[in-house]
DNA sequence: ATAATTTGTTAGACTTATCTAACTTATTAT
DNA sequence: ATAATAAGTTAGATAAGTCTAACAAATTAT
């Protein structure tokens, strides 16, 4: 059984990993705020266990048995979200931080319990993908907002980013997923967005925000 | 803010001193399981928070700081226990360890919306009282079925102890909450108790059973 | 190619929570 | 009153997870 500072390195490494392909020491010590020494120390622990395949001066991977046990804690997490969300009414800005403990409870019956009451959902409440019990993700690959042109129409899918001041800030602009959205025009210089979706008929955003904005 | 380990301590310490009135180093350590070197030094560490009242060789007691964290954390634990058997569809005997666990959560907005969600409740699945935001319990004081006598006619009103075992062999007999139980006989020399109750004609009690039964 | 910078490791310290062994104090039995 | 037992403490060890300081390797810039 893996402790839950273990747990959170997992997941950090599995979503890292999706990102970046390869996982550095150091892009671990800034996701999880935990310096490096303290970080190479875990990654000789999580070798040891087998979760990781480790070489000193080469980049983590996650062992076939680490992605399992990262996607086992990513569905917990998802799966609360969406309970949080859908079964107790909470605003998906409220959600992330009180998954992000209760991912770590130990009891099978209580998460698929959930999985039942929700009827297997496939998407957490920021559009992503529930990992199934086996730990497999079905899910296309979406676009980055940021990278799409003028005149396209898009749908938002997912956000990549969940803290609680971003999502805030979406309700404050009305955007929620499943939103039609039109670009309407791109600065070039830096990338802010003019658009218009709902009952909005144009809203600028920068493309810090753009860039966190995933679409098909 | 106190740690998960240390609300483990505060909770046995409140517990204990409902049963016995003073607790002593030894009771504590029998209690949480762990040995009692490891209880005196948290002692020591818990006076210096002021959560508890403690001089050498003499009982422990909470301060009314320590009360309170106390009283805050069963909230929590109770709050639980309701929600997974009245929201989610637990049965009693499957709760106390979920609730062990999440209890720990850092977050007020969770523990209040599933006060609101269940309207406030008074009671836990096991009949124990829920403190109020106060940290004040309200709720008579249960006497034991073991102390009833032959003819009394009683209402079954918590158990004193939810372990599994225990509440799936209430489950076997058909008795939960609320029943009334009328006494056909005790035997004198070790306490069993033939009672009917429901539509069950006559079953058999052992001391032990009764112990834990509690009644009004 | 060399120097500067960034990244990563080692060594050693600290905190929390646990344990065992040895000793002391308090309680109980004779 | 004394001996035996139970309860409690002290001292020292261990494991997990963190840190800082010092050093080493790798990468980037000149
Ligand atoms: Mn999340
Ligand atoms: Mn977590
Ligand atoms: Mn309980
Ligand atoms: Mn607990």
């Amino acid at each position: 059984m893996n402790s839950l500072v273990e747990e959170n390195y997992l997941k950090a490494l599995f979503s890292l990993s999706n990102e970046h392909g390869e996982v550095n020491v150091n892009d671990l010590s800034k996701r999880l705020e935990i310096k490096m020494p303290t970080v190479t120390s875990m990654m000789k622990k999580l070798a040891e266990k087998e979760l990781v395949h480790y070489e000193k001066y080469r980049p983590v991977r996650l062992s076939e048995m680490g992605k399992k046990a990262a996607t086992h804690i990513i569905r917990k997490h998802r799966l609360t979200e969406m309970f949080l969300v859908e079964v107790m009414g909470f605003g998906w800005e409220e959600v992330h931080d009180i998954a992000e403990q209760i991912e770590h409870v130990k009891s099978p019956v209580f998460f698929n319990k959930m999985d039942e009451i929700l009827g297997h959902p496939s998407f957490d409440p920021h559009g992503s993908p529930i990992p199934d019990i086996n730990g497999n993700i079905h899910g296309e690959q979406y676009r980055k907002f940021s990278e799409c042109k003028k005149g396209e129409r898009v749908k938002f899918m997912a956000v990549a980013n969940s803290s609680e001041n971003f999502l805030k800030f979406l309700n404050t602009k009305g955007l929620s997923l499943e939103t039609q959205i039109e670009i309407l025009s791109v600065e070039p210089f830096d990338g802010t967005m003019t658009v218009t979706y709902g009952d909005r008929p144009s809203e600028v955003f920068s493309k810090v925000v753009c860039d966190k904005l995933l679409v098909v």
